[in-house]
RNA sequence: GACUCCAUAGCUCAGCUGGAUAGAGCAGCCGCCUUCUAAGCGGCAGGUCGGAGGUUCGAAUCCUCCUGGAGUCGCCA
């Protein structure tokens, strides 16, 4: 049930609105999430003060946003409300904060508000706020955190979707962990999930495929091929296809003609190419939900789903006989002028309108595409999310283009662009070649320097720049190695628990009715601000479609937590275990262990462990 | 030629969808180990946010133009 909602459905009942305010603070309380909170709580204030007729009652409160201040001197949250309501209220910033101000400064658990700069209002909490943040982390443990922003609406995540002509490299690898990540960020944000793997195991692609495959085949039996002909895979990854394709058939392909044997080996292929994602993905702990097969659109199905769409859109009169100019840039030797099927992409968006039928009259890869993404949609997924490699860049236009008409304008897909990795070992550039089928593959990649390593690296940039991958640094145990560095902190939160058992034995229950309020000091405070940032900050990530985001988030908690550590040196007294003071004791402790909770979510959503030990 | 993305400290990058005096980490300099893991921490220094206009209370963020880099252009997939 979306409160909110009903909110904005009962403008004019007072006593309605305001039971509903109370149960959603109620709500929002359990949640502790306290930017959502007080947004509540301040545009309850806005709304109360349009009624006593001080502000117009029209203000848009949903305008109104909560953030921490930049700089924590300025307190612990701070609002644009007198900002962006003042022009709609006919007045100044600052004398709307004026007027506002009384309001703020007397809920709950404000113990100061101020008005600064052109018109914002900081409030400073009472430190209560924040041990109620650490009792929420104790109590709902991997559940802090989560959000019910989603709804449950269905999403379908769609990444990697490599061709299945051979091993994984390392830039399917990004895509790979990008998507993983975001699929898990968005679950955890409420919506429900499906990942999803395009197979394209149609058109040339794939026959090339089966006929480097036949090669390696007669290779089985004991012809000598040579070397592999240009156009052919010349990997050695086929060769145990050929074997197994000469142990189930015998001699008995060779008699038969390409048309014939071209698809029984082509499918055997595809299926061991399959095989070998599979585990690629495997070691990376990445688990598709579905994987869904290009051919299936137009063969063996229960019908031609490409047809259908393309009935549908010559119905809707968005595919018309045309002729398209010839693509600028480099010119293209065998371009053909000639009149065909084009779907009305430039309707929608695109830049030029876009073939559905070759010359052949077999379709073109945009047609299959199309239908992809309208069974998307036909089977609840109004959003959708693909996860493109930067080579792919300009295809996106005409894909949302596609969707918004193959769809009605119902469907909602975002293209996320996974920018190119370079491999680097030592600050060396670790050259890939391709043409020898002689390059480093994922799969090496992650044998050599683990999974963990590969994830948070790969998820510790944003997924539109470019990512520098130094095989020597991901491994380092030092402080220059993100990984390490988070995952430290959490071994050592878990390790400040095991040396504490030799003095207090503090259960679970003791800590969650721990003396939060001794913990009093700027440090300690200032890991209890970030902790309480944690929900909003899974929020705004999953809405920005940026797992990248949680990543940060967690070495910063990493790096608050190494700071508290270190301050037990110079001050004893902020040692979290002190001998002859139980009670203090067991309240660091809880602090400690809701600082090694939510790392652990973090990692947890970007698929990275969290040691409780460091070897 | 067109489109897309990028340009922030010497280097590698953040910057929470328009907020206050732009932040981290390396590298540099100065400190902190008889004390819970120094695998760490603190401090100093470092900037015309590529450039020029515009939008407004307010721009690294949005719009236009320019410069420099990457990618794409097809009946490929």
């Amino acid at each position: 049930m979306n409160i909110a909602a009903c909110l904005t459905l009962l403008p004019n009942c007072v006593s309605a609105r305001e039971s509903l305010h109370s149960k959603l603070d109620q709500i929002l309380i359990k949640i502790m999430n306290l930017f959502e909170l007080f947004q509540h709580r301040i545009a309850a204030c806005v709304e109360a003060l349009g009624q006593e007729g001080v502000f117009p009652s029209s203000l848009d409160a949903s305008r109104i946003t909560v953030e921490p201040p930049r700089d924590p001197s300025h307190g612990d949250l701070a609002t644009n409300a007198a900002m962006v309501l003042s022009k709609d209220a006919g007045m100044p910033p600052r004398s709307f904060a004026e007027k506002l101000l009384p309001k703020l400064a007397a809920l709950e658990g404000v113990t100061s508000a101020e008005i600064a700069g052109p018109g914002f209002i900081n409030l400073r909490l009472h430190a209560s706020l924040f041990h109620s943040v650490v009792n929420a982390v104790l109590a709902q443990r991997e559940i802090f955190g989560m959000s019910t922003k989603g709804k449950g609406q269905k999403v379908n995540v769609e990444f990697v979707s490599a061709n299945p002509t051979g091993p994984m490299h390392v830039g399917h690898g990004r895509g790979a962990v990008f998507g993983d990540a975001l699929a898990s960020l968005l679950s955890f944000a409420g919506y429900d999930v499906t990942r999803e793997y395009y197979i394209n195991d149609a058109g040339a692609q794939v026959d090339i495929l089966g006929r480097s495959a036949f090669l390696r085949y007669r290779e089985a039996l004991g012809e000598d091929i040579g070397a592999i002909p240009e156009g052919l895979y010349p990997g050695d990854y086929l060769i145990p296809v050929g074997e197994a394709l000469a142990k189930t058939h015998g001699s008995s392909l060779l008699m038969k003609s390409e048309a014939e044997w071209l698809p029984l080996v082509r499918q055997a292929a595809i299926n061991a190419m399959m095989d070998l994602i599979r585990d690629d993905l495997l070691a990376l702990a990445i688990k598709h939900d579905v994987f869904f097969s290009e051919r299936s659109l137009s063969v063996g199905g229960e019908r031609d789903e490409i047809a259908a769409l393309l009935d549908e859109l010559k119905k809707r009169d968005l595919i018309y006989q045309g002729r398209l100019p010839p693509p600028k840039g480099a010119p293209i030797e065998d371009w053909e002028d000639r009149e065909q099927a084009l779907f009305r992409a430039t309707q929608f968006g695109d830049d030029v309108d876009r073939p559905l039928l070759k010359s052949d009259g077999s379709y073109t890869y945009f047609a299959a595409d199309i239908a992809y993404h309208r069974s998307k949609y036909l089977r609840g997924f109004a959003t959708m999310i693909d996860v493109w490699g930067a080579d792919h860049g300009g295809y996106i236009k005409r894909m949302t283009a596609a969707v918004k008409a193959a769809t009605d304008g119902l469907g909602d897909l975002d293209v996320k662009i996974c920018q190119l990795v370079r491999l680097l070992r030592n600050g060396e550039q670790v050259r890939m070649s391709k043409r020898s089928g002689d390059f480093i593959t994922l799969r090496e990649v992650v044998d050599e320097v683990g999974l963990d390593a590969v994830r948070f690296m790969m998820l510790y940039r944003k997924n539109d720049a470019t990512l520098d991958f130094d095989l020597g640094k991901v491994i380092e145990q030092s402080k220059d190695n993100p990984v390490f560095y988070v995952q430290y902190a959490h071994a050592r939160c878990a390790s400040v628990a095991r040396q504490a058992l030799t003095v207090v034995n503090a259960s679970d229950d003791d800590l969650k009715k721990a003396a939060l309020k001794r913990l009093t000091d700027e440090a300690e405070l200032g890991v209890m601000r970030r902790l309480a940032q944690y929900p909003r900050l899974v929020e705004s990530a999953a809405l920005a479609h940026e797992p990248h985001r949680i990543a940060f988030y967690v070495h910063e908690l990493a790096s608050d937590f190494h700071s508290l550590w270190n301050r037990g040196k110079d001050h004893p007294d902020l040692r979290f275990v002190i001998e002859n003071d139980r009670e203090m004791t067991i309240a660091r402790l809880a602090l400690v262990d809701s600082v090694r909770t939510v790392l652990a979510s973090g990692l947890s959503v970007l698929g990275v462990s969290a040691p409780n030990e460091m070897r």
